[in-house]
DNA sequence: CGGCGTATTGACGCACCTCAAGGTAAGTGG
DNA sequence: CCACTTACCTTGAGGTGCGTCAATACGCCG
């Protein structure tokens, strides 16, 4: 299924904001994004699947991209979860691996900047600031991945749960005092790397740890009982610091409740 | 406890010829290397600890570094070992974290050779064959490190040794025939992300899956049953591949054991 | 010899997986 | 509008792999 194409200027003119091309001339910036083209792919589709030739270089305008890898004996596992402003694949381009080891599925309607290989690394060669740039979020992802190993070692379902959710409530720049989750939960479960159930059994344990979830709704209810939990275990929580001055608001907040 | 510092110039020649440097003229190579010093570290002493700021970066001459970050509750977590070759400390370097959120212990004595965090970036900025390399060895941690996230999900703990003896067979260039531990179990067992009982009661069972260990000695016996119980699951396996020309010959062996 | 670091082995508990049976909630067709 | 389906989630019962604690064995060196 040939993924449609898409005229629109404005997904051009997010891409331009973005992070990741921050320092570069607005000439360079289009140079490099000349070569590209916005693509849309529908809810389950594939934007490239585990054996496709790593070609392109892609980012994500709007919707969430999820990478899984299919095992032989049937089982999958999400590594990733990619939302708007995010890049793909830029680890298989820089390793020189000649195949993509996993897929990049579809989760709901998502558009996409798509550029060729070969352009990304022309530019990194002239642009000195999008040579920092990869760097620092090849780097990042690396520091991620790793963070991501420990925990598994270290935590219980409850407390991965718990970080998650802090971490997706500064990312997404959801309000503490209550969100929608963005995801289904098999989804969020298979991210974490564990099966549904356990996610759900999970769920209401976390009450007990100042978090409170009912259906898809989220309520961070004791920032101390959460932080006990889980904070102090997990290395990467921006939320924990990200919340610190409006923890005494929270706090007061509670005890309103 | 201050580390001793070694004058030796056969090491600066070790680390000219990195692949991490490929590509560099040699006089990029003395720019860099100029500024920086040749150190060694006895054995159990630390190269940097967690909290430490993060200034300079390291190249292994000589011996092993173990990352280990510990936990709150007294629980050791290893991270990655890394011997003659390898570089550290790249990724926080680059993410432009100020302080170590692991620590680097030397497992047996080491010599690395030390550079200022500035020298790095500045010849990365200098050298475009410089920033390929050092952009290709990120991508490749943080691909290794997902991938290690993933066998954790799906693999036993057989399974996880069978693949890292092989990656280790190949790494360290060893005879698959036979050859013998670098690390003690236990320093093995918690790079794996598991208890030294555990690794210690997985060993036996990996002989029904072609691989028998005793002592510190490890054989691959049979290439078949050893594809069959890790190979097909493990993505990263240079082994299947480094080794399927050896592998009729190997199948030959066996027969004859 | 005794002490020390390292590895093996046993018994037991817990966290998670697996299989299986509801239970909602949203969409579909008559 | 209501039965029916489908997708998603919850809950229960039972199994298993790994962690934990504790006892024992092995190798090394003073």
């Amino acid at each position: 299924m040939p993924p449609k194409q898409n005229a629109s200027h404005t997904y051009m003119e997010i891409v331009r904001g973005l992070p990741l091309l921050e320092g570069m001339t607005e000439t360079e910036k289009s140079a490099l994004l000349g070569k590209g083209r916005i693509f849309s792919y529908p809810r389950k589709t594939a934007l490239f699947l585990q054996g496709d030739a790593v070609d392109s270089f892609y980012i994500i305008c709007a919707g969430t991209v999820q990478l899984v890898r299919s095992t032989p004996d049937g089982h999958d596992v999400t590594t990733g979860l990619f939302t708007e402003g995010d890049a793909l694949s830029e680890k298989e381009i820089f390793t020189a691996a000649d195949r993509h080891s996993l897929s990049a599925m579809a989760v709901d309607g998502v558009v996409v900047l798509k550029l060729p290989a070969e352009a990304l690394k022309q530019s990194i060669a002239s642009s000195e600031a999008l040579a920092r740039n990869v760097l620092a979020s090849l780097a990042r992802a690396a520091t991620l991945a790793e963070r991501e190993v420990e925990q598994r070692v270290t935590m219980t379902a409850a407390q991965m749960i718990s970080c998650y959710l802090q971490h997706m409530c500064v990312a997404h720049d959801f309000k503490p005092e209550g969100f929608t989750l963005p995801y289904k939960k098999s989804l969020i479960a298979s991210r974490l790397g564990m099966e549904l159930e356990t996610f759900s059994r999970a769920l209401p344990k976390l009450r007990e740890h100042g978090i409170s979830v009912s259906g898809p709704r989220v309520t961070f209810e004791d920032f101390a009982a959460i932080d006990a939990h889980a904070c102090a275990r997990c290395s990467v929580n921006e939320f924990c610091t990200t919340y610190k001055s409006l923890r005494g608001s929270a706090d007061g907040a509670t005890a309103a409740l």
